[in-house]
DNA sequence: CAGAATACCTGCGGGC
DNA sequence: TGCCCGCAGGTATTCT
């Protein structure tokens, strides 16, 4: 479900409820997640003070003193405030519960998130040593991505969606980007031009901020914290939207498979160029 | 090493 | 109505 403008939604409405609350009990419910939920977590949790929530590309850390909870909502994994009076629904899996009476309540149909113990250094953790820059950071700029993308066949856009070498951007946001920055998205990512690589960080960037500003993307059925959806995907140009017209040029949008991931793109408005 | 394919899992919509 | 297929916001792992 959620690319970075997600999760940073579901961060920050988080984190009022959550930061500075003692844990009091952990219910896990089903702990076969992408990877089995410790068995010790309760133990882990028990009495620990929530110090700090903050986000790593699509993963949320909750720092307590003995160590850090790494969570990641997968495709269809949500986090929300409940109270003890919230009916239980089939695929609610885990409830921290907070000794002020509040529950923070991780749901995930699909199952391919994760909520992962560690009491080492959580950047230095399998998951996040290997993460590359933050997209809004200052860093990630169009030097970075030019350099990055030297002597890569990939096309530009799974090399967008590679965490590795950026994180957060997700099928949506990098459709959107592409769009926006007028590149196609097959481009071998070696081809693109100092200008491309311009464009493109900047669409990255725009794209994001607008998307966080809105709440994120509400496709299916995100919801942040709240229970509220993200109005992003009234702004959306291209994802979703196949054999509709380009918001440019009215020509119908076409559809690919690259990576084994549905792409949209206008093949006037992002012409393939070098090939 | 790069790049592609596969695996994990449930739910939903479309076609028949 | 009901069954089967394909598809869905992600990403670690396995293959060629």
């Amino acid at each position: 479900m959620p690319e970075l403008p997600e999760v940073e939604t579901v961060m920050r409405g988080l984190k009022p409820h959550i930061e500075g609350a003692i844990i009091h009990d952990t219910v896990v419910r089903h702990h076969q997640l992408r990877w089995p939920i410790s068995s010790t977590l309760r133990d882990c949790l028990y009495q620990q003070r929530i110090n700090e929530l903050t986000r790593r590309g699509k993963y949320l850390l909750m720092r307590v003193d003995a160590g850090t909870l790494i969570m990641h909502l997968g495709m269809s994994g949500s986090l929300r405030i409940v109270t003890h009076t919230t009916p239980l629904n089939r695929h609610d899996h885990v409830d921290i519960i907070f000794s002020n009476q509040k529950i923070l309540r991780y749901t995930d149909p699909r199952r391919f998130g994760a909520l992962v113990w560690t009491v080492d250094n959580p950047y230095n953790h399998v998951l996040l040593k290997s993460q590359g820059l933050e997209p809004l950071e200052l860093d990630f700029t169009a030097n970075y991505l030019k350099m990055r993308a030297q002597h890569r066949h990939i096309a530009i856009k799974p090399f967008i969606m590679d965490s590795k070498i950026v994180v957060g951007i997700g099928n949506i946001y990098a459709a959107e980007a592409l769009f926006l920055a007028g590149i196609h998205p097959s481009t071998p990512a070696g081809l693109l031009t100092e200008l491309q690589c311009q464009q493109l960080v900047n669409s990255i960037k725009h794209v994001l901020q607008s998307a966080i500003k809105q709440g994120g993307t509400t496709v299916k059925d995100f919801i942040n914290s709240d229970g509220k959806p993200g109005y992003f995907a009234q702004q959306l140009t291209v994802y979703g939207r196949a054999g509709l017209p380009c918001i440019q040029c009215q020509a119908p949008l076409s559809a690919s498979k690259l990576g084994q991931r549905s792409t949209v793109f206008c093949i006037n408005c992002q012409p393939m160029i070098g090939l």
